[in-house]
DNA sequence: CGATGTCATGACACCGATGTCATACCTTGA
DNA sequence: TCAAGGTATGACATCGGTGTCATGACATCG
């Protein structure tokens, strides 16, 4: 690979002045940068990273971690939609700068994180993001402290800067437009409370109904591990049989996600239960290739992957270029920033009456 | 960040003893080591990949570009599967060596794609690879003679190494079984033939046809193309429908992919088709999130995108390490390497008789 | 006319590792 | 006793860029 003297001498000029061509960071004569332009294309040159490293200290080099870090005793299955959309998020948002991004997976083995940070750090990244595949708490290693971390789709208890999805608030806003439509007796079969989505969804479902004054009824509520091998299965069929022969039985069934959204219809299906028609149906996660596949087409809340990467990516980049003039040593324990999806309103739940919300906001942050 | 002459300065050596007990290349003192090596801890001494790069001239780093450089003229929307998991094949693949992967995406902008491969050589990668988002042809720019490219998910006509799937020999195998279990009227809802999928999927059907010397019936043959917005899944109803009415009607409906057969599930639920009882269906890729979720579980094939990763960073490694004695200028045109992946039985296609055979193996390459 | 400023360029040191070579000490064997 | 060989260590140059400073040629100004 040629060098910077190679285009040197075939330009006949000093290395410097090479450099100054490459960097424009002072003037050069016109006729001498087109030859040396010209010697740069002729040689096929491309500068060294690692040289240019070595003086201006600046890698440019960011680093991200994927896998599983789960402080949950059990081995744990991933609940919705696969975590990879938060890391194109946060390509895309990189791909827009000047950083390049570099990243590493633990293929599901949280002790090579520490072995995977020092590689980063070798490269001297400028900063590095840690993305769990699903909502969580974790504990990652402490960071040298001119190293900025950020995690994403978890949280910690060191006060790390952290996005995270806004379960509740998606799952209010959902049943908020569910009501909306007319539903008084919406049923709601969530997810295994151990994992953070599990017990911030069912929140968010009473958040809406005490706003519209409708009681809540615990017949109306489940929960069904879908992560179950096949016995899970066989207890969503009973949870359904139950709620169909209630007295006063549910329209619609909230899901704790669209892959059980996708079960539900299957089994309201095999038992004569048109959807929507006789029975409404939700989900949540706006997995799109169930959601917009299924028949009629689901509707959901968006689980805002991409934009909680594109937002990790911009608090790192607003840390490396320095948004804390204050405070030396310690984060002042920042809180998490909760990123909600838009309801996504498709055929799978009736307007048992003109619906009084007419439009919702397509992306909202907080 | 503390360099190794702060080391060198704390232990009370010379910065080359330190690097000697780095890199364990010649014998050391066991106290001036251990006197060494409490002092990195100390300082939290990293050493610096790119000094080190300088002189030895050995980056270890490997660079991976997704996205689309597709050289079909209308804006294609991806088949089936996403190509993240061949990602994450790759990236298991280079975890387990010494090499550090970097990831650029060029978010579906192909023109950004010099631009990634000058970043990459500006970190002096040893090697390239491209993945695409589905079975297709490329055409990438020349690569300096020094660093290694590997195509996976597509080809180029520059004899480029390539790891394709194996489509024809994929579809032919699921349909092989099909006959096995006694079918004998095999529909073929194909994919469009405009990507590679819908041209060598169907001649893997035709195989499995005449080597079970059953006569290939053009009624129980059509396309459907998915990505249409809303008046395709029409089209969709209108070819079960005819295929419903044929005085012979198939009793299996082969699906160019998962996803078609998620809507054939629900278009035959809808008339009051029982699946697999009534009508057995089948689809391709193996996208478990469908496959495994839907009732009754979906027969399939599985598009072994993570074996397709490994195989393709095993073979830029090979590249790497220089298994190319002879050969000075451009490679002889190797034939791309087809990864054929296992048929995945499940329970919607009906056993019509015992079948003959008994197992299949779960996974084969080429 | 001499002082000052701008433009264009080069000499040289330096970033943080490692390769090469030299050196000093200690063993071992003829 | 001295050569030969192994062990343990350091001095120094080097990799490929860039920051600092110096220099020479002109132009401008008081």
């Amino acid at each position: 690979m040629a060098t910077i003297y190679d285009v040197a001498r075939a330009a006949g000029v000093s290395p410097k002045t090479v450099s100054r061509v490459l960097n424009g960071d002072a003037p050069v004569n016109r006729e001498t940068r087109e030859t040396i332009e010209a010697a740069i294309a002729d040689l096929g040159y491309v500068p060294s990273n690692a040289a240019r490293m070595m003086r201006s200290n600046r890698s440019g080099l960011v680093g991200l971690i994927t896998g599983a870090i789960s402080l949950s005793p059990e081995p744990t299955v991933p609940a919705g939609l696969p975590d990879l959309f938060i890391v194109q998020g946060i390509q895309t948002a990189f791909a827009a700068s000047d950083k390049t991004l570099m990243i590493a997976d633990t293929g599901g083995h949280s002790d090579r994180v520490p072995h995977l940070i020092q590689t980063f750090l070798r490269h001297r990244v400028e900063g590095l993001i840690y993305v769990a595949e699903y909502h969580q708490r974790v504990a990652l290693p402490r960071m040298p402290k001119d190293v900025h971390l950020v995690l994403a789709n978890c949280y910690d208890t060191a006060g790390t800067p952290a996005i995270l999805p806004d379960d509740r608030r998606g799952q209010h806003d959902l049943v908020a437009r569910v009501i909306a439509a007319g539903h008084r007796r919406i049923a709601y079969i969530g997810l295994r409370p151990e994992i953070e989505a599990g017990r911030l969804r069912p929140l968010g479902y009473r958040d809406a109904l005490a706003e519209a004054r409708i009681d809540y009824d615990p017949a109306l509520v489940e929960t069904c591990d879908l992560a179950g091998r096949d016995g899970e299965p066989q207890l969503l069929w009973d949870i359904i049989d139950r709620m169909l022969a209630l007295p006063s039985p549910p329209t619609v069934l909230c899901c704790g996600n669209d892959k059980m959204a996708l079960r539900v219809y299957g089994i309201l299906r095999s038992r004569g239960v048109k959807v929507p028609d006789d029975m409404s149906v939700a989900g949540y996660d706006n997995y799109r290739v169930i959601a917009e596949t299924l028949y009629p087409p689901l509707t959901t809340v968006d689980l805002p992957y991409s934009a909680m990467g594109v937002r990790a990516a911009q608090t790192l980049m607003a840390l490396i270029r320095g948004v804390r003039p204050d405070d030396p040593q310690g984060l002042p324990h920042t809180e998490p920033v909760l990123v909600a999806g838009p309801v996504c309103w498709r055929q799978s739940v009736t307007e048992r009456r003109s619906a009084t919300v007419t439009q919702f906001k397509s992306v909202r942050e907080d």
